[in-house]
DNA sequence: TCCCTCGCTTGATAAATATCAAGAGGTACT
DNA sequence: AGTACCTCTTGATATTTATCAAGCGAGGGA
């Protein structure tokens, strides 16, 4: 890895608070790598060679069985992906590719098992980003399970116009194809949710939603910190 | 906790490895309890005192929202719950209530915490305890949404076959209602699920099930070792 | 023994969701 | 400009799943 990028790969919560020789140990044999979108960078069913982390760009976390796919999850930056596998020396359960152009940080998983046998507070970084990704998966779990489309629709139109500002408006980050395979339904019954939440003040142009009402769309959607705040 | 359960403790995987002064000061505020089925243990939203290992009895993870209520888990000896929000030191996203009379160990979160940062074993214990639990929850997701209801039932019969012995028949752990929750479908649907299971060669007697042609239910079921293996 | 409750099942119906087919509108390439 | 995609939408229909209502049968208590 170039000198340069140090301090950048330095500042990945995940590495903030090891020690300079873990992070002299994991940084000598990782590397940043560019991918155009569109890019497979692993399948489910291998092993775990690496440790993922999104820099730059999006990765779409996929699952498949049965001729039948799913999106599993997007990963932004600055997020991490197959920690559990690359930790557990397992395969992946799950599939990845870009989504866009992105540049991303590849640590081999020997490497990181080797690390948080040493220095704790590596291990306790760890510890910390495990806990979150259980907590994201058991939260999406409880969203497919506790809700119908229209209502995961809703409350996933909530969260980003929350984390865009609440002004109003929000552009959807991915296409409506995969928004509909993450939020588990078909691409169809995507629009057609978009049409069922129209008396809820919801108008969409392309990738931007305006939400007219979000008073009205709220007492629809019935947000559950338990499912739908990120920070806890 | 009364020195005559402290072996039994100590063989629980996730405090094996931990060094012994680790391993009393986690004791020292630890109890056992016993209590009887149908008792809530902690509701969703709590804020995390314990962690929680059960040691005989089983229990199950629910989740609740806007009226709903789902099953999210069952939890058999020995195995632990809450363990990431325990670690976080945050809210519960699951309610856990007791379905037998059981026997369970409880641990305050805060020496669990305390623990971890000076026990780089034990901080491996609980990463790879944590991972199981991440890929356990992922599956479940993948699952859901990858398959159908029947398809769930016939794959989870081929476990429930596999784990008691693989003798053409098997014993329904928990209620149908339970089950139903679990696979995500209302109780009517299992009962016409396992209709739908009859021409390959599955029939119910109460909570035995017999399987008659396992290479047919295989053959519907098309079970997948990255959702249906438990081990990896 | 009777009767009640409870877990489960069955049938009828409604709602949610998926699938198939077609078309609209945009974009990129030639 | 024309054409070939591509994404998204819409309509028609089928499948899946949930809901509501009723009934069956085992077990428990009076």
């Amino acid at each position: 890895m170039r000198s340069a990028d140090l301090p950048e790969v330095r500042s990945i919560h995940l590495f903030q608070t090891m020690e300079e020789a873990t992070f002299d140990s994991i940084v000598k044999a990782a590397y940043f790598q560019t991918f155009p979108d569109h890019v497979v960078l692993i399948e489910e069913g291998d092993t775990a060679d690496f440790l993922y982390v999104v820099v730059e760009g999006c990765v779409e976390l996929f699952a498949s069985s049965n001729g039948r796919e799913t999106t599993m999850a997007m990963v932004s930056p600055i997020g991490t992906f197959i920690l559990a596998a690359a930790l557990k020396d397992a395969v992946y359960l799950m599939s990845a590719r870009t989504s866009q152009r992105s540049r991303i940080l590849m640590i081999p998983s020997e490497d990181i098992r080797a690390a948080f046998e040493k220095d704790t507070a590596f291990a306790a970084a760890i510890i910390r980003e495990l806990a979150n990704c259980y907590r994201a998966v058991v939260k999406e779990h409880k969203s497919l399970k506790l809700r119908t489309g229209v209502e995961r629709l809703a409350n996933r139109l909530l969260r980003y116009h929350n984390d865009q500002g609440c002004n109003g408006s929000l552009l959807l980050p991915h296409d409506k194809r995969t928004l509909a395979s993450l939020l588990g339904m078909a691409p169809e019954n995507l629009s057609r949710a978009f049409n069922t939440l129209k008396p809820y003040g919801v108008t969409v142009d392309g990738p931007r939603v305006y939400l007219g009402d979000l008073l009205a769309l709220e007492n629809l959607a019935k947000p559950n910190s338990l499912i739908d705040d990120r920070s806890m």
